[in-house]
DNA sequence: TCTGGGGTCCTAGGACCC
DNA sequence: TCTGGGGTCCTAGGACCC
């Protein structure tokens, strides 16, 4: 921290939402999700989805996110299955982080439902200590919103992150929602954990961490940085051993703009037929370029991703010279990105994607096309024009107003 | 236990340029 | 002609997170 002043602790907060996905689905069906202690967000019963969040309630027959919503099912036959409310959580979200705006200078999204707060600079603002603070904070967005987060905090991003996870008021424990660590104690917070815990140390880190003896952070503790050099390289062991000690400097920063957008989906049954595939490219590319141009940017790269029935993933991309935002241009670089990938591997598919890249703030239609040549990947201001007729027609009838003609025959 | 959908960031090799 | 080195862009793949 170069610009930091020397001896200037930093003062970092991590907002976490509790249960977010569960506690919006309650709020938006407060008489079906609302009544059910046994809640399973994620998908319906039948699907071939995950469990993206669970109540509590259903934790306690060891249901987790991430787990197949038919193993979830087994567990806890009689829980509620119901997909997640995507548009009211970007609300909700949205909300959360506007009373936080409130409170920080600097709000970092992290996910829908976390934010990082760097408070640098309020100690005059707020005369009371760091936790009395972010209890005032987690009170107001409470009031605001209705819904509850909790809050870590500490001297670095990856110590408020460990904060908030500890701090989680879940049944049976003695948190309240609120974990500040003071300046000084990371080491000693950092020594209760195991490198499961730890942000960024991902299941194949740690088998590899595992093979050398490695569980714990004080199994890492106890060597030095040649030798953890001489296992993992010198670039991983450097990282492994400051973030053992607590100690990481990224600083907290707004982001600007989303830096992709991609849309996929898992099929119910794999797809073999190159034209069913077409088809549902097509629909993929109709909502990811929809959505582009809803959020006023265009897009230089078009990536196409398949996931084959054994799970082998593979992708195609192509970068074009100019940003485009229609999706007639979109679609047929991405059927020729189709077409690659299957003549590679034809086999039956039970995922596709597609993916929007290099982004950049939408220049005006009009004047791009003063530039657009006879080139087909160049967008005339008339398909301009077309598009957002059709964004506007879907804005108030809903995803379906309008479709290519035969998609939504299934 | 048969594995979602939305993202971010990193690496490595090849092309191409100076 | 027998061979360097750096920078940038593009592509593919992979780890990781919620």
């Amino acid at each position: 921290m170069p610009d930091e002043p020397q001896g200037a602790s930093r003062r970092i907060l991590l907002a976490d939402a509790d249960a977010f996905f569960v506690a919006v689905a309650r709020m938006v069906d407060p008489e079906g999700a609302g009544q059910a202690p046994l809640l399973i967000v994620g998908g319906s019963r039948e699907s071939r989805g995950v469990v993206c969040s669970a109540s509590y309630e259903t934790r306690k027959f060891g249901v987790r996110s991430a787990m197949s919503i038919a193993q979830a099912l087994r567990l806890c036959p009689d829980a509620m299955c119901v997909p997640v409310p995507r548009r009211a959580c970007s609300t909700k979200s949205a909300e959360i982080r506007a009373v936080l705006e409130q409170w920080a200078p600097i709000v970092e999204g992290a996910s829908i439902d976390e934010w990082y707060l760097d408070l640098g600079g309020t100690e005059g603002l707020y005369r009371e200590p760091l936790a009395a603070t972010a209890r005032r904070i987690r009170q107001a967005v409470r009031e605001v919103t209705g819904l509850s987060v909790t809050i870590g905090g500490g001297t670095s991003k990856l110590v408020a992150k460990l904060a908030a996870e500890r701090g989680k008021p879940k049944p049976g424990t003695a948190a309240d929602g609120v974990l500040i660590i003071d300046a000084g104690g990371e080491a000693e917070f950092l020594r209760q954990l195991t490198l499961a815990e730890i942000p960024l140390i991902g299941p194949k880190f740690q088998e590899r961490l595992a093979t050398l003896g490695m569980r714990t952070v004080p199994d890492v503790l106890q060597y030095d940085v040649e030798t953890l050099t001489r296992w993992l390289g010198e670039r991983e062991a450097a990282w492994l051993f400051r973030r053992v000690r607590g100690i990481d400097d990224a600083p907290v920063e707004r982001r600007l703009e989303a830096k992709s957008i991609s849309r996929d989906e898992t099929f119910a049954e794999d797809i073999r037929d190159d034209d069913e595939l077409r088809r549902e490219l097509l629909a993929l590319v109709t909502r990811a370029a929809s959505d582009l141009r809803a959020d006023g940017l265009a897009a230089r790269t078009i990536t196409v991703r398949i996931r084959d029935f054994d799970f082998r993933t593979r992708q195609a991309s192509r970068t074009l010279a100019e940003p485009v935002v229609w999706d007639r241009v979109i679609h047929r670089v991405a059927g020729e990105l189709l077409r690659k990938l299957r003549s590679a591997r034809r086999v039956p598919a039970r995922l596709l994607g597609v993916g929007l890249s290099s982004l950049a703030v939408d220049p005006e239609a009009d004047q791009l096309a003063l530039f657009a040549m006879a080139d087909a990947t160049a967008e005339t201001s008339r398909d301009r024009t077309l598009a957002r007729a059709v964004d506007a027609v879907r804005d108030r009838f809903g995803p379906k107003g309008i479709m290519p003609a035969n998609l939504w025959e299934r």
